[in-house]
DNA sequence: AGCACGCCGACT
DNA sequence: GTCGGCGTGCTC
């Protein structure tokens, strides 16, 4: 007999959906979310098929659950983000299925009201209190009291009098209203002509991609809540995603003084009820704007009208464990599913978006100048073979005076290393011994002030001896190298009477006492700030005339492929912070190598040669003759595995000139049935070439039982 | 993800 | 002799 099938699928780490029969007085629907058995217990699962079919000994589904129906595009979504990042559908699944709590409690609010009488006993108390609740609102008895100045027993009392009655409230809307036109914004003839732009790809409502691009203050922010605002004007439902540290009161602000109201966010930290009536809201229409943390992609949007992407070339899009995805691109992808535009918004694009856009897959808008007359400062390079520090200092003359300047102007200067601690490397001069972490064979990094050699990669702290640990010798241990203490401990040699901080993640005090730094920084407090990666993002500091970057070379000489890209936006970053007002401030730039492209671009303010550049070097880093094969890894445990494969490669009859094995976090390589799959990083027309010779070669040396997918990319669109 | 089964080390 | 560690495998 036939009956109907429903294959369900568990947010487990199952590739495939269980197949139950339905029980004749279940309705069911796909993309339904329902309860089932799955071994000895329930499990929620979502329809992801139903048919007609042979029951033979299906169990059947136990019920279904009232939460929103998974749609199509979500549906295809989910299964999409499986296939590009080849983890199981049922952790894909997972991401998006919020369990519902089946015998959930509404904590309903109790609220009171004017109903009655006055009281037969007036007091000055219950008179405040009849005045605030004038107009027969209700309010809850805690905000009643405090609008009336009197303590909650006063009301009390006035309930028993029969005065006030109380009555469940509604809860409190979970997404108010944002008004298109509640404070619309005079914009530049620039910001103009890129906020129709972008309107107009909302109007069209279908899957576009666009580049916004724009320098720290020009604006950018402003130019996309125009397309925001033209989303939610059509009725359609918008999602902004941020960096999660992005998501701060002060984007919130902003947001409210445009559209009158703050948008609902999405992130981690919003727990309980809360998330589960924000889901319910996004499926339902009523959000029609969500901020959210990288997961927000995942929520069951009614009717998307736009995504925006912004800082799109943050790491901090990159999910790292479970299922490997990076937020931005899954974003792309999402809107092309749901056909609705997407912006990516940076002031310092990530090259695989600059070059999607310079080959015309991706729009461009381009901000150029900072809006209110703000000018970029002026970058100089300080070349350290001419200018050489003293031994053991760092800071070379001409910087020296540059801080004089400033600090006698009563202007502060930002002196910038990205190193925590006090020295990279500690050695004993007698035997050379130096000292490397026990678990990761990195430096132990010298913090001065605690007395200690830490491991930034693990966290390994240990004591710092005095004598050596390896050959005994008395006081043999010297410090090489600087990072920011010890640049701290210069500047006091040398301006012993200024006020100076370091500011870096390692603070004592927590976030706490950082916001308070912060804000003594900002309010001009300290002469001198001496600052890791921290002080490059997010936070302004309106004095700062000065920025001396203590060594640009930093970061270069890393085998990271983004090691060029990641320190081009650092420094654009950090040197973008000076400058007052409408007072072009200065950046000098500490290196060895002012020819290196990276520096080079940076002083002459030239990144599109420079993004330009970089990318073809990374073309060239993986073509043939198979030139360097991106080995990507899942997990470290997989690690050595994918080394040794890597030089397997290296021996086999047609090498690539180099193998590089590249961590979990760049793009995914995953197991698949206990073999490796290969991702390179650019396509170009040899992709075709090298992806057969690869699946041919992997197929000859490890005779895979599965397919073999090799996928060559770098626009996730371009895999529909 | 749970929860079974299962195979080796320290205990009442 | 059992209790219990967590490694491996299965759930329609």
């Amino acid at each position: 007999m036939k009956q109907i099938i429903a294959e369900i699928l568990m947010p487990l780490a199952l590739d495939k959906p269980y197949s139950y029969v339905v029980p004749a007085h279940i309705s069911l629907a796909e993309g339904d979310v329902v309860l089932a058995p799955l071994g000895v217990r329930e499990t929620f699962g979502v329809v992801w098929r139903l048919f007609e079919g042979d029951p033979a000994k299906l169990k059947p589904i136990s019920k279904r659950v009232d939460a929103p129906n998974f749609s199509e595009n979500l549906r295809k979504f989910l299964d999409w983000i499986a296939w590009y990042t080849l983890a199981p559908r049922g952790s894909c699944l997972a991401l998006a299925l919020r369990p519902p709590e089946l015998d959930r409690v509404d904590n309903i609010r109790l609220g009171v009201r004017l109903a009655g009488p006055p009281p037969a006993r007036m007091t000055a108390a219950r008179q405040r209190v009849l005045e605030a609740a004038e107009g027969g609102m209700l309010h809850t008895k805690r905000a009643l009291a405090d609008m009336a100045a009197v303590s909650t027993s006063v009301i009390d009392g006035l309930i028993d009098e029969g005065t006030l009655e109380t009555l469940a409230m509604a809860p409190p809307p979970i997404a108010d209203e944002p008004k298109p036109d509640f404070a619309v914004p005079e914009l530049s003839p620039e910001q103009k002509k890129a906020a129709d732009y972008l309107r107009a790809e909302v109007t069209k409502a279908k899957a576009s991609v666009t580049l916004l691009e724009g320098v720290t203050g020009s604006g950018k922010t402003e130019v996309y809540f125009e397309a925001v605002a033209e989303a939610i004007a059509r009725g359609k439902q918008t999602l902004i995603l941020l960096p999660e540290i992005a998501l701060t009161a002060q984007f919130l602000d902003r947001f409210s003084r445009r559209f009158g109201v703050r948008p609902s966010t999405w992130h981690s930290g919003v727990g309980g009820r809360k998330r589960e009536r924000l889901y319910a809201a996004t499926a339902s229409g009523e959000a029609r704007v969500i901020a959210g943390a990288r997961s927000a992609l995942f929520l069951p949007f009614k009717e998307l009208g736009l995504i925006v992407v912004d800082e799109e070339h943050e790491a901090a899009y990159k999910q790292e464990d479970g299922v490997h995805y990076h937020a931005r691109d899954m974003a792309v992808v999402r809107g092309r599913i749901e056909q609705c535009p997407v912006i990516l918004a940076s002031a310092t694009p990530s090259i695989e978006t600059r070059v999607n856009a310079e080959r015309g897959r991706y729009g461009r808008v381009h901000l150029p100048e900072r809006f209110g007359g703000r000018i970029l400062p002026k970058i100089t390079p300080i070349d350290l073979r001419k200018n050489q520090p003293l031994a053991g200092r760092w800071l070379s003359e001409p910087l020296l005076n540059a801080i004089r300047e400033t600090v006698a102007a009563g202007e502060q200067a930002l002196l910038f290393l990205n190193r925590r601690g006090y020295a990279p490397l500690t050695l004993c001069r007698s035997c050379g011994h130096r000292y490397e972490c026990p678990n990761c064979s990195t430096w132990l990094v010298e913090h001065k002030y605690r007395r200690a050699l830490v491991c930034h990669h693990c966290g390994h702290v240990e004591r710092r001896p005095d004598n050596c640990i390896e050959c005994g010798t008395v006081d043999s241990l010297t410090s090489c190298g600087p990072g920011v203490e010890r640049i701290a401990e210069e500047v006091a040699e040398i301006f012993p009477d200024v006020r100076r901080i370091v500011l870096s993640s390692d603070m004592p005090g927590g976030t706490e006492r950082m916001r308070q730094e912060l804000e003594a920084v900002a309010a001009g407090e300290f002469p001198i700030v001496i600052g890791t990666q921290l002080v490059a993002k997010g936070h302004n500091f309106p004095g700062m005339t000065l920025v001396g970057v203590i060594d640009a070379d930093v970061g270069l000489t890393s085998g990271d492929p983004r090691a060029s890209e990641r320190t081009f936006q650092l420094l654009q970053q950090v040197t973008g912070r000076a400058g007052r007002g409408e007072r072009a401030g200065r950046a000098l730039v500490q290196t060895y190598q002012p020819e290196h492209p990276v520096i080079s671009a940076l002083i002459s303010g030239d990144a599109d040669r420079f993004y330009r550049e970089e990318s073809r070097v990374r073309e060239y880093a993986v073509l043939p003759p198979f030139g360097r094969l991106a080995a990507l890894i899942v997990t470290a445990r997989e690690r050595e595995a994918a080394e040794a494969h890597a030089r397997l490669l290296a021996r086999s009859s047609q090498p690539p000139a180099g193998v590089m094995v590249l961590g979990p976090a760049e793009a995914p390589l995953f197991q698949l049935r206990g073999r490796y799959r290969y991702r390179l990083l650019v396509k170009t027309e040899r992709a075709v070439q090298i992806q057969a010779y690869l699946r041919e070669w992997i197929e000859r040396t490890e005779k895979p039982k599965g397919n073999v997918r090799v996928t060559i990319d770098i626009d996730p669109q371009s895999f529909f």
